[in-house]
DNA sequence: AAGTTGATAAAGCGATTGGTTGATTATGAG
DNA sequence: CTCATAATCAACCAATCGCTTTATCAACTT
């Protein structure tokens, strides 16, 4: 069975799908809605084959889900997995500016939690 | 001059940065707190340089910054940066739940706003 | 049945990645 | 000055990435 957090796997792959220019276009896109791979395809300069190679990055990354309409298939963007990956960065983000919020209190003279060793 | 708004290629390199699971523990490991080359090395069973080379990484892609204490230099996250990469996730996200929540109004059969077109 | 449209599969190619070993640079300690 | 410590540089290697071209599959149209 899969975990309900996210596994290092699935950070990789989907780290990895928006670092990517054309696949961050592609998830812009479709943040407005569904779309074929023609339709995707056509703000680039590159093949449809290597568009539709992006998509399927998304999509094992989990970030894109397909569906079937004839022989198009759309794809849709997947909120959940996008929240997933702000949870991930949230996680040490918060950690480390409280971390400075209480550095900031020391250097201050307002130490209003105990400082935590440094180094 | 650097523009205030991310640009494409530094937004390649955090995601990059953040798709290799070593990277993400350092990071993980930084939000408690600045720590050397060798600290950082410590949990990993890869030698010294290649976590310096991750490190490379991580400061080339802005998530961290690096000081100097003798022959040491520590390494620190920069929250600005990983608030950067929420920002950008969080725009699309919202739309795309904005967008399904409209289209489930409109399911249910009480359109709070006027639905867009969705093929 | 034949043709068209939408999308994928397969093979190949140059560039990049993550890792190694070995040598080098910088700073501090004796 | 000599030695030890912390970190980086340089060269190299196997694996992966992004993209291309060619061929194939799947579903609708006439």
């Amino acid at each position: 069975m899969s975990s309900s957090t996210t596994t290092d796997d699935q950070l990789d792959r989907a780290f990895m799908a928006l670092a990517d220019p054309v696949r961050r276009a592609i998830v812009a896109r479709l943040s407005r809605g569904a779309a074929t791979v023609n339709e995707l395809a056509e703000p680039f300069a590159i093949t449809k084959q290597a568009v539709s190679k992006h998509i399927a990055v998304l999509e094992q990354a989990g970030l894109v889900s397909r569906s079937r309409d004839a022989q198009r298939r759309p794809a849709a963007l997947v909120p959940e997995a996008l929240e997933r990956l702000t949870a991930w960065i949230d996680t040490y983000r918060l950690t480390t500016e409280s971390r400075f919020r209480r550095l900031d209190d020391v250097l201050a003279g307002t130490p209003s939690s105990p400082p935590q060793e440094e180094r």
